[in-house]
RNA sequence: GGUCCCGUAGCUCAGCUGGAUAGAGCGUUUGCCUCCUAAGCAAAUGGUCGGGUGUUCGAAUCACCUCGGGAUCGCCA
């Protein structure tokens, strides 16, 4: 039997409430500020006003009215409150006897009806995982653990963007080092990481002197096109200056100039071997890097050119493997890999496109197509519905060469991946910095008369992660990856494990799963909508709120249970004798965490519904502190009767339970010792 | 300029479907291992909840205004 007290005292009133004035209520409960005024308090303000009574004299009512079970033990009206008070045994008795006899506590069929798809990480393959996308990695992954924990069918998918133009100037400057047999000698990821960052710059750096030339600068001919040389840093600003253009255009132009020079010294100090070696390259070895870009990402996109596609499949592939190997050290794993390209080649893109055409729902701009979001939202009643009254601005769909972007595919691809998990929902893990282009895609899933379809998208969006004083920028090599800080917490793990008599085996495996812990809890507990500046030197730290501080309290309590029998206690005995016997609470630090421990499920279910898996981290850590209090002020095994050591032994198992689903929930791995 | 998000202790952040005296961690100061793992516990320190007005019996929480920070607004994703 399930039994929740919080749960049974508020449905006790509100049917006491429907009897006797036929209101329908759903009561609000919260906990008194002293503990002497009771355990849960019930405000009751707002019903009184409805039925024009006075609190105090429905408190009255409410008191001598009721017939409380023997669960309540005192019940008291202070000012409008209705505090009640539990009987410490029969609270205790009940929630732990409710906790230890599910197989998973907390886990109910909430959720039993929904079939979800969560999307998330889908991070560009031109480099490692950052902690930017690597937060909605966790965030997604969390979220898709906690609804399948609550019953739902839950599939978790990565979108592989190999289609982007970005990845064209990669795959070229991957061959060109690979002819020469340049050796790799770190994560794959990461290498492909300052292949990009190289010939991205490269690439704008040609882009750049073109618009130079174009306004009359002369290239010297024994210059790169790809490089700014000592020659092109003092006679470019020189040119700027005495350029008769716009003041605008002129900045514009400047600032790029600075930022590209800026760029170019930065990736020479930083991965001087890869940059140097393919500026060597690229300048002997390609004409137009531009123009050979836009041909590789054309043909990739039609897909006929066989060696082009498995150019870009290879790099892709590369890239991925990264990530996927990075996503594993934190126990996040996807069910299904769907690459935009098969989304391009299918055709659908095409059919697509008609159907908006042909309803009048793209606006055309030279050979650029723009959808029409306003007209769509405002024409299909998206705006009555989701009450947006401003103007929704326009996204451009296809570019002024007539290549087709990002959201064509998106849009198909989200008719494809409902259909074929036949999902009731689907939440897209993305940073916020893409909310146009979602609320783009639903407006022409919309336009596509799928309003059904539409309404199951959510964007679920996550703010950016910066870096204290800068920002992370994959173009200039600058960023702060998982894999690096795994690297780093272990270092500050190893400190502390050292003092410790473990095998060096046992000593790698806890290093591992608490470093692991540690960065991903950091990272969940952050409310998603609040940009952070991250701090790598507290991410990192033991000792800091982290992850170590969940996974030491599971140690403690097993601990404390594996030393049992030498203290001639049976845990086995125990657990089949509570039934009859009452469990006694003796200590303020054993009622807090019991209480607690009831409420476990009801945070779950609130996560779930609020979308809010940062508050399991949260919730964990309130849980984790209770029991460490609970450790140290309540000696469990040399308790000083046996009727206490029966409860409190009850207790620990039950901590051990609530932390094993949490652990599940958040993907954290328990560890019997560290 | 439009839209979205954030502003709580020296720092990093919880709390926000309105509830009583605003909570942690770090930092600083001080205790606790002959006692189940000190990656822990106890105590001290620290706050005009950015500001204003309103709604309400009651506002960190809701509404409006305002200030500060960030993101985004046709050819990158």
């Amino acid at each position: 039997m399930i039994s929740r007290p919080y749960d049974e005292i508020k449905q006790l009133i509100e049917s006491y409430l429907e009897k006797e004035f036929s209101m329908k209520s759903d009561l609000i409960w919260s906990k008194p500020p002293s503990i002497e005024l009771g355990d849960i308090s019930f405000p009751l303000f707002n019903i009184a006003k409805e039925l024009k009574i006075k609190p105090i004299e429905l408190g009255e009512k409410i008191i001598s009215e009721i017939s409380f079970p023997k669960i309540i033990e005192k019940v008291n009206l202070q000012g409008g409150f209705l505090n009640l008070a539990f009987n410490r045994s029969i609270f205790v008795t009940q929630v732990l006897q409710t906790i230890l006899e599910q197989t998973k506590y907390g886990q109910n069929s909430s959720l039993n009806s929904e079939r979800i798809i969560v999307e998330h990480t889908s991070s560009n393959p031109t480099g490692p995982l950052h902690i930017g996308n690597f937060r909605g990695s966790v965030l997604g992954d969390v979220l898709g653990r906690l609804f399948s924990f609550l019953g739902a069918a839950v599939n978790v998918r990565y979108y592989v963007n190999d289609l982007g133009r970005q990845i064209a100037p990669l795959v070229i400057g991957y061959f060109l080092l690979k002819e020469t047999k340049f050796e790799i000698e770190e994560k794959g990821d990461l290498w492909l990481g300052k292949v990009y960052a190289s010939m991205y710059t490269f690439l704008e750096i040609q882009q750049l002197k073109k618009k130079l030339i174009v306004l009359g600068w002369k290239l010297q001919s024994s210059a790169s096109l790809y490089s700014l040389d000592d020659s092109d840093l003092k006679t470019i600003p020189d040119f700027l200056n005495i350029l008769p253009v716009e003041n605008k255009e002129k900045d514009n132009t400047h600032k790029w100039f600075s930022k590209l020079a800026r760029i170019q010294s930065s990736l020479i100090e930083r991965i001087p071997d890869v940059y140097e070696k393919l500026n060597k390259l690229t300048s002997s070895r390609i004409e137009n890097l531009e123009s050979m870009t836009n041909q590789y990402v054309k043909n990739y996109q039609e897909g006929k050119d066989k060696s082009i596609v498995e150019k870009f499949r290879e790099v892709t592939k590369m890239a991925l493997d990264g990530h996927v190997e990075t996503l594993n050290l934190f126990e996040i794993y996807h069910d299904d890999f769907d690459w935009e390209s098969d989304v391009a080649w299918s055709g659908e893109v095409q059919t697509m496109l008609t159907e908006l055409e042909d309803k009048k729902y793209l606006r055309h701009d030279g050979k650029a197509r723009l959808l029409r979001n306003d007209t769509i939202a405002e024409e299909l009643g998206y705006k009555t519905k989701y009450s947006i009254n401003y103007e929704i601005p326009d996204t451009i769909i296809i570019n002024s060469e007539g290549i087709t972007l990002y959201p064509c595919r998106d849009i198909v691809y989200h008719l494809h991946k409902l259909e074929k998990f036949n999902a009731s929902l689907c939440y897209n893990v993305i940073a916020k910095m893409q909310q146009l282009p979602q609320l783009s895609v639903r407006l022409a899933l919309y336009g596509l008369n799928r309003i059904d379809t539409a309404d199951k998208v959510h964007h679920f969006d996550y703010e950016y992660v910066s870096l204290i004083g800068r920002k992370m920028a994959g173009r200039e090599f600058d960023y702060v990856t998982p894999d690096e800080l795994f690297v780093l917490a272990q270092k500050e793990i190893k400190i502390i494990i050292e003092e410790r008599d473990y095998s060096e085996e046992e000593q790698q495996k806890i290093i591992k799963k608490v470093a692991a812990s540690s960065i991903k809890y950091h990272i969940l507990k952050m409310d998603p909508q609040k940009s952070v500046a991250f701090d790598v030197k507290k991410a990192v730290d033991p000792n800091e709120n982290s992850g170590s501080f969940l996974q030491y309290s599971y140690a403690r309590a097993l601990s404390i249970l594996n030393r049992s029998s030498k203290h001639g206690i049976n845990i086995q005995k125990i657990l089949e004798s509570t039934e009859k016997e009452k469990l006694i609470i003796e200590k303020q630090a054993e009622w807090e965490l019991v209480k607690l421990m009831e409420e476990l499920p009801s945070i779950l279910v609130k996560a779930a519904k609020f979308l809010r898996p940062d508050s399991v981290a949260n919730f964990s850590y309130s849980l984790a502190s209770a029991f460490h209090k609970f450790y140290d002020a309540c000696p469990v095994l040399k308790a000083e009767n046996p009727k206490l050591v029966k409860s409190r032994v009850m207790i620990v198992l039950s901590i051990t339970k609530c932390l094993e689903s949490l652990f599940e929930v958040m993907g954290i791995e328990t560890l019997e010792k560290m």
